[in-house]
DNA sequence: ACTTAAACTGAGGCATCCTCGATATAGTCT
DNA sequence: AGACTATATCGAGGATGCCTCAGTTTAAGT
């Protein structure tokens, strides 16, 4: 239990860690989130088993690349926990979320599936992200301004639906459809 | 231009034909529109070759599957096309084509891409689909159930998502969210 | 310089896709 | 019956992708 003291990473491995990730992104956003691992080492410069060195797996690759873009996605949930009407909140979290999990072809599916997957790193992002949804949902009931029949499942439902949308078509049409729902959502609350 | 007259297929085609068509239906069942064709030629004890033979890519596999189901669907729109309220019929059959979208994981990707894909078998039956849409919502409209603002890619929108949502969570939960939304599209109506 | 843990390499096993020339056979004609 | 031929089937093989691991290289500490 006499945490090994990790000596800090070679200056090799922290290079190629990077270049992997910036290909993977630029892969990714060409190809979908089933790019090929075999072409994002190559155009890393890089043998595929470097590749399978730093990320175990497709996920992992994905969960670093989103690391970043997730941080300022909980800052903004956090920021939308008082400011605006808890009604708008609420609907700029959902848009918010919902262009964040449509940054890569297939991303909606992953973390879809993510979200029960224990011990991905995706893991833990959906926790948090699930909470601040629930705070911002619970400050919306609270305020009359949510139908009471609306579970926090729903508004998830909502965002990974339209997230899917957003990938599969304009990204224009997937807005409609939340502000559409949203409608549904808000409307006979009284 | 003399019609060739084609003769007959062959029994042994004929045979293997519907062999392939049922072992594909249980593969996708299980796996999903993207599972092994592989796999399917070798349990319909076909070499390879003869199932590139009859469907000369995956869609031509999806497209024959679809077939009966795709006229029982049409039949259950023309149905709706008189009977019940001009809300309740389009609601009716925006869950009557998000079930059915839902048969096989992966379809909702494959109906969304083939809408636009001309030339795929696929193509004239989600025309066909659309134009019972269409007139369903036109009714809708005119009856003055349905919010003016909201348009027939509105609706698509919502069949493919919640047919995705079908997918990757509980049905019951892509229902929700169908009815949510058709709220949200309804209600402000007069 | 020397040492060594850390990192990289890429061949290789396996699965899948799809094509195409070689081979088999159902159905027909005499 | 036997032979003919359009129709079908067969399955090896090239291409690509996944992932692993034994062997090799190298950064960095002494």
């Amino acid at each position: 239990m006499s945490e090994p003291r990790r000596r800090a990473p070679r200056a090799d491995a922290r290079r190629n860690y990077e270049r992997l990730l910036a290909e993977a992104d630029a892969a990714f956003r060409q190809e979908g989130t089933d790019a090929s691992l075999e072409g994002v080492a190559r155009r890393a410069g890089v043998a595929i088993g470097t590749l399978y060195g730093h990320f175990p797996h497709r996920r992992a690759l994905v969960g670093a690349l989103l690391r970043d873009r997730n941080q300022a996605l909980f800052a903004r949930g956090e920021e939308l926990q008082s400011g605006s009407t808890a009604a708008a909140a609420l609907t700029q979290w959902v848009h918010a979320v919902v262009e964040h999990a449509a940054a890569y072809q297939g991303l909606a599916a992953i973390l879809a599936a993510g979200l029960d997957d224990e011990g991905s790193e995706l893991h833990a992002s959906c926790l948090r992200m699930a909470d601040i949804s629930d705070r911002l949902i619970a400050r919306a009931r609270a305020a009359g301004a949510l139908r009471q029949d609306v579970t926090s499942a729903d508004v998830h439902a909502l965002m990974n639906a339209a997230a899917w949308t957003r990938e599969h078509m304009p990204a224009e049409q997937a807005d409609r459809l939340v502000k559409l729902t949203m409608d549904g959502m808000l409307s006979s609350a009284t």
